[in-house]
DNA sequence: TATTTTTAGTTGCAAATTGCAAGTTAAATT
DNA sequence: AATTTAACTTGCAATTTGCAACTAAAAATA
């Protein structure tokens, strides 16, 4: 699993495919919580795809999956603090495909603003965001 | 390739696996320019992925290949502009590995101390090497 | 000039991963 | 009691990865 000291490849390690990132973006931006709302995203994850992610994610100590009281059925996944982290990452992608690709994609435009604007205070109002739906 | 117009999941389609970031930090941080520099990344990259991930980055306008006229076997691969502008996003990634696994991983500590104090101007300074040495 | 070495790849093939479709299990609803 | 729902798992084909060996062109050496 570890290929190396570097600090970047670390975190490729964890993150460094086509799912796991659309993952977190999910639970961090659009309040994700269950199997089933995860698995409706728009670039369509296969279901073992995304289970697998899930528990690589969890096993890396990004998410965490706790019981649903009322519905045993729903599981819960929410973000750690590692994974709340990841936010820097996620808006920095954000910013440079906007910079770069903005003609062929939808950019959140007032997200941008604010990043440029004051970066730490979005970062903040994000977070505050996903623990007041915890 | 696009998988939805979402720019995080564009970002992904360009640099979503475990080798394209570690090619660019290798020519933004270590100064790499040529194939046989991009073959000893201590990660152990195999000759034809690092073929195949030369061609998507220069085919994604993120790197750029120039002839060098005083050994015309030697190719040189530099970043384009939408490549420095990736470094946010390593820098980003180091900071979070740097939080999270600082024991067992080797931080650059000057750098990780800098990008707190001065984000902008740490990433400015390191453009600004790239470009000293093009 | 002929031979060797270096650089930047390509090719072949086995192993691992991905992705689609269908099936399963436990809990909730009707 | 029967049906539906949620969260998966399984089987299998297609794609991607990774290792090892090979190649072509240019440079260095004899």
């Amino acid at each position: 699993m570890n290929r190396s000291d570097c600090p970047i490849s670390n975190a490729l390690d964890h993150l460094g495919d086509r799912w796991s990132l659309l993952v977190i973006r999910d639970i961090a931006f659009f309040g994700k919580k269950t199997y089933s709302e995860l698995l409706e995203s728009s670039e369509g994850i296969a279901t073992n795809i995304l289970s697998s992610r899930l528990k690589n994610l969890e096993a890396s100590n990004i998410i965490k999956r706790k019981p649903n009281p009322s519905d045993r059925r729903r599981h819960i996944y929410s973000l750690t603090e590692s994974g709340k982290d990841l936010i820097p990452i996620l808006i920095e992608m954000i910013l440079w495909s906007a910079k770069h690709y903005s003609d062929m994609l939808d950019i959140p435009s007032d997200l941008v603003q604010k990043a440029k604007e004051d970066r730490d205070a979005l970062i903040s109002q994000l977070i505050d965001q996903i623990v007041a739906q915890e």
